[in-house]
DNA sequence: TCTAGTTCTTGACCTGGGTCAAGGAAGCCC
DNA sequence: GGGCTTCCTTGACCCAGGTCAAGAACTAGA
């Protein structure tokens, strides 16, 4: 993990659409408490139960959320791509962070410090409810999952999360092909299911003409009769 | 359900932790913008896919908040108790309530209108934290909950829970009486579990002398082995 | 290209917890 | 008190999906 004092962020920063319309001046300050770090394919920027340090966007690569069991058990609760940010929610209250973070692939993050925001926060309203528009985001996210996780069976949540990988015109006819956003194993623990239930789901839906899976990219075939076994059973 | 506009808000609002700490000028501002709603058991104040018009305090009595899937499967995600608030994470995003929020029992609400919240954010940074503190804490509840759903067995779920319901000291030695916050079933369904399942599990942590049931009444006799049993097996 | 590690797939098996159905137990209202 | 209704408990059964184990298919180094 190497970090430096990141050079160019008076130019990154209002680039992030959560400092957006910052003045000269806020940059600055907000430039002091910000560094960037440079992760390698599995490192750990925190660990579930960490003091907590600051908030982290992704600029590159991908990181995963998970939680652990006592047993040593991990699964997955989100997976955090470029553009996208974690962390804030315990920057507000808590002391340690309630997940572990690590790195998917090689990956730049942006870490941002407590004070830096709190800061930030007292100046600028627009700040504050860019803030909690992030986090009401991600609540609504979380429900949706709980939502899932206790009442749909796997081979749904399967299906919407193909579904929603399909960014923009799912409706637009004909076939859609994705590429896998991670590792088979790590979409299955965020599907909450076993990797093998995964795999045999995807043989499933292969056998059923719904879809075509080559390695890590799949085609959707017909997104009609997918889209149905969601609403339905 | 019936609602006025509160004519004892001024006195009232000051009191909740969101907004303690406003100057008179701004609890005006506020009031404007809230009324008082009460519930009889099992009314609903809002729907799944209802357009968000505020945010609601419970100022007495219950709530529950609920999902529902295609079939009519239905899901309690939270249960909301005196003190507490919900919605305010739609408010800053959403469109759409995401859960269903139903009246336990009579229960007293205190509606928060958008715009009120919005208004007040963009004049005082404090309120902005406390909002921000409030649904970073929500966060993290439901980062626990998925956790705990899809990673322990229901047996330990219960545990878990009634260890919460002991408010203050655990740890004192001997025993501890609770009374169940909610009819069993609707409890059953936040802990994720068939309410046969609940009653089973019960029936069995008193077989084993670690609890007592008397109806909504629980004991339980030996913390020490209940806790045990969270972090094994 | 071979080789050693991963990661993914498949089959066989098992079990936690859900569903269905049938009693009890408590309210609650007249 | 007696009849409703709603809630809780218990038993019997079943199945989605987890675990274990073995092999196939990639991938990365050298």
């Amino acid at each position: 993990m190497k970090g430096r004092p990141g050079r160019a962020l008076p130019e990154l920063l209002p680039k992030l659409p959560l400092f957006s319309g910052l003045t000269p001046e806020q940059v600055n300050l907000l430039s002091a408490g910000c560094w960037s770090v440079s992760l390698d394919k599995g490192e750990i920027i925190f660990r579930q139960g960490d003091p907590v340090r600051g908030f982290f966007f992704v600029l590159s690569g991908q990181m995963q959320l998970a939680v652990s069991s006592p047993d040593g058990a991990e699964k997955v609760v989100e997976i955090i791509s470029p553009g996208e940010s974690f962390g804030e929610a315990v920057v507000f209250h808590g002391q340690h962070y309630p997940v572990t973070a690590t790195a998917l692939v090689a990956t730049e993050l942006l870490s941002v410090s407590r004070a830096a925001v709190l800061d930030l926060l007292d100046r600028d309203p627009l700040f504050a409810r860019r803030m909690l528009a992030n986090m009401a985001t991600r609540l609504r996210r979380l429900v949706r999952d709980v939502e899932s996780y206790s009442l749909r069976p796997g081979a749904q949540r399967v299906i919407g999360f193909l579904l929603h990988e399909v960014k923009g015109d799912a409706s637009a006819p004909g076939q859609h092909t994705i590429t896998l956003p991670a590792r088979k194993q790590v979409l299955a623990s965020r599907l909450n299911l076993a990797p093998e239930t995964f795999s045999r789901v995807l043989r499933e839906l292969s056998a059923d003409g719904l879809i075509s899976v080559d390695g890590q990219r799949i085609t959707l075939l017909d997104v009609d009769r997918l889209t149905a076994r969601l609403e339905w059973e």
